[in-house]
This record gives structure tokens, sequence and C-alpha cells, in this order.
DNA sequence: TAGATTGTTAATCGATTAACAATC
DNA sequence: TAGATTGTTAATCGATTAACAATC
């Protein structure tokens, strides 16, 4: 049987990869500010203490192809990851919850060359409501679901009190939204087709801890 | 040669098994409220959608021992899950940066029951200085080294924008500060006695960006 | 040219998942 | 007792790291 690869363009990229993806594109940024035109990937796997052959697979992912000897050019580079994460074509989000971290996620101008526009925030305290963070209007909950789907929302964005989160995520998904970025310390239980990624600071925090614990232990 | 198995204390638990322990930490913590006495890995693994063997084995890391056919008591799993993070005795901690993000982490409370417990913060704009935020006093980022010493703070908090991040690790390292949480979206280069853990947005995002891109091509 | 670097295949490592005896 | 669940060993899976030919 002749072997004809099927290039399966649904295989997906491993997390860890997509991960260290934003480092390069970041150090990219700053090597080409300081005037340079090419990269190579030991250069950056020296600069973020990675393995060389990591990061050369990883830039591999996004398609890009380097030169022996040379390394990347770099504007290639930024376009081919920009383009790999969904960078170059805004989607518009909700945010729900906006109360300190919510405050400080609208604060993030970054997000908005990262894919992520935040068009609107909700929230169920009367005091929050009408008021504008940062450009954004803050509206009563109720408003989510109809809004949603005039505008064509993709993402919602939690940042509530844990109590809340379960329900938050039941509306975003009723309401139409393909993708959750989730700040609450909750496991949400949302159909497979919905996308979740956890932003969980206790899980963080506990392998902070469990290493310091260890290294103190350790004396 | 008689194998003597000698317990290795130094042996590190991976770190997947630490960042799911707060989660069954958690959900142990309900369960208890709602009047349970006793959880099993299979209980666990449902509510969670996790593999039940993999919370069994996630579990006996941190020692406790079950009942077969009954599960673990929730007493104990708490306890022992607590310990094993750290989280009985808690440890100082300065944050550097006390823009939104920082006040942001001031108001989590829980981090207080985490085993963290941010003692001061700092800042290096006069019009923050001086202020209060959820009764923790802003510093001028000056008096950093010398209360680090006094006070023996083994963590700093950096919530910084990415510029400062480098000179604020480095200073936090001369102090000398064990392990560094750091939220600015930059690689710190630190020595290799120090710990850091890095909660880094846009790779969070970037993950629920590339997923979300391909999610919709498929369509 | 010589040698650094890419692209890619193979080997290793570590985490997840499966299998199963022990046990309450 | 019967059967659900633990504890543990083995098998699988996937990511990291090593090896090396191709090339600018």
């Amino acid at each position: 049987m002749t072997a004809i690869e099927e290039v399966d363009s649904s295989k997906h990229a491993p997390a860890p990869t997509v991960r260290r993806l934003p480092g390069y594109h970041r150090l990219a940024q700053r090597l080409l500010g300081e005037g340079a035109q090419t990269v190579s990937c030991t250069t950056i796997a020296l600069a973020l203490s990675l393995d060389p052959t990591q990061v050369r697979k990883d830039i591999a992912i996004t398609g890009i192809v380097g030169k022996p000897k040379v390394g990347y050019e770099i504007r290639q580079l930024l376009e081919s990851i920009e383009s790999f994460l969904g960078w170059d074509n805004v989607t518009d989000a909700f945010l729900v919850g906006a109360g300190s971290l919510g405050t400080a996620l609208l604060g993030y101008k970054m997000f908005n060359e990262h894919g992520l526009k935040i068009v609107a925030a909700f929230d169920n305290d009367r005091t929050r409501i009408g008021v504008a963070i940062r450009g954004v209007e803050v509206l009563p909950i109720e408003k989510l679901p109809s809004l949603a789907g005039r505008m064509h929302v993709k993402i919602g964005v939690i940042a509530t009190p844990a109590e809340a989160a379960r329900d938050i995520a039941a509306l975003l998904v009723a309401s139409g939204i393909e993708a959750i970025w989730n700040f609450a310390p909750v496991h949400l239980d949302v159909p497979p087709e919905i996308i979740v990624e956890d932003v969980h600071l206790t899980s963080s925090l506990a392998v902070l801890s469990a290493k310091l614990t260890q290294k103190l232990k350790r004396k």
C-alpha cells in the first residue's frame, strides 16, 4: 500500500507547546526592537532556559521554515505565531464579574493584541452596573443572553466568586458561547464541545507551596 | 544485594498531581459541609471529570490511607492535603506592584487559608505609597530589602508591568527571598535554588485561542 | 569551505490509564 | 458473603531530549 500521508489539519497542537509560543513571540518582538533580523532556536532556548530542540519543534508547528545556519526571519516568525494562535483576528468576549479581578483583566490592554477584546462586562451587583470600567460598560447579568446572540460573542470570561461560577457557565453555554476562560476556583461541568481554559490561582500557589515546603524541609 | 528501599523524602511530587490537589480539597470541603463523612476516588473523579485511578494516585502522594469499599475519611483527607501543601503553616509574602492586579490579589482572602499571607505591598509610584489597600500598607520599593531581612519573608509576589519584573526579581533574590510567584509576562532568570512559579495569562489565553481557532476552522 | 543550524527520526522519560490482587 | 474500593504493578501514551543527515 502506497503510504500517502493525509495531512491531518485537525491534529491538535500539544498544549505545552502552545503555552510556550507567547514567550517566543515576546522575545522575538524584543529582538526586533533591538534591530535583529533573524533569530535561532539556540538563542531563544538560551534566553528562556529551554532546550533548543524543543524550541525548534514548537516553532515548527506554526508552519514556518527556517534557514540552516541562520535561523528564522523574525518578522515571519512573529506573523507565523500570531496566525497560529489566531491573534490576527480578534474575537469579542464578555466579562462576567466586575470585581477587582475583573477590573484588573479589563486593564490588560495586552489582550487586544492577543486576539481577545472584552466588549462588555456583566455583574449582578447594582452598585457596579451602569459604571464604565476602563471604557467598558458594566451591564446587568440579565442582559447577557440576548446581547451574546445579537453580537455573536464567542468567548466568556468568568471572574466571579466561586459560588456564582457554575450558574454563570450554564448561562454562557445557553447563550451560545463557544469558549470559557475561567478564573473562578471551581470545576465547570459543561458540554464537551465547549472549550474551557482554567486559570486556577490556588493550583499555581499549591505548586509554589509544595516546592517551598520541600526546600525548607531539606535544610 | 538486599534491596532496602530508602524512602526518598526528597522525591518530588509531580507538578500535575500538586495542581489537582486543591480541587480535591475544595470538593472535600463542600461534601463535608453537606454532611458527608467519607468520600471515594470514584466520587471525586466523577465530580471533577477525572480518571479514578489518577485521583487515587494523586491522593496517595499525601500519605493518607483509605479503607476499601468506603474511601477516605474526609476530615483526614483535608488535613492530609493541607499538610502536604504546607497550608498549615502560613508563609509571609511581599507583594510588589500595587496596581489593579496587585489589588485584586490582595483581595483574595482565600490565600490566607492556602499558606500565603501578604504582609506588605511595595510600589514605586508615589501616588500609591502610604495608602493601605485592604489593610495592607503600600511602601516604597526602596524599603523592601531591609524589611525582607528583618521579617524573614520567604515569598515575593511580582505583579508589576513586564518592564519592571526582571529588576524586581533580582532585588527579591538579593533580599534573601526563596520563592517568587510571578504574574508578569517575562521569563525570570534567577539562580537555580530560587523557586519560580509563573502565572502567564498570555499562555493560558493562547491555549484558549488556539483551541477556538481550530474549532471554528473545523466548521 | 567549514561549521552552525535546521528538520526529522529515534530513544528516553514521565505521566496517565489499565489490570488485578487484597480487603473491609 | 458479595462486591465496591483501595493500593500497586504493568502497559500505554505523549512529551521531551538525543542523534544525525541535509543545507546554507
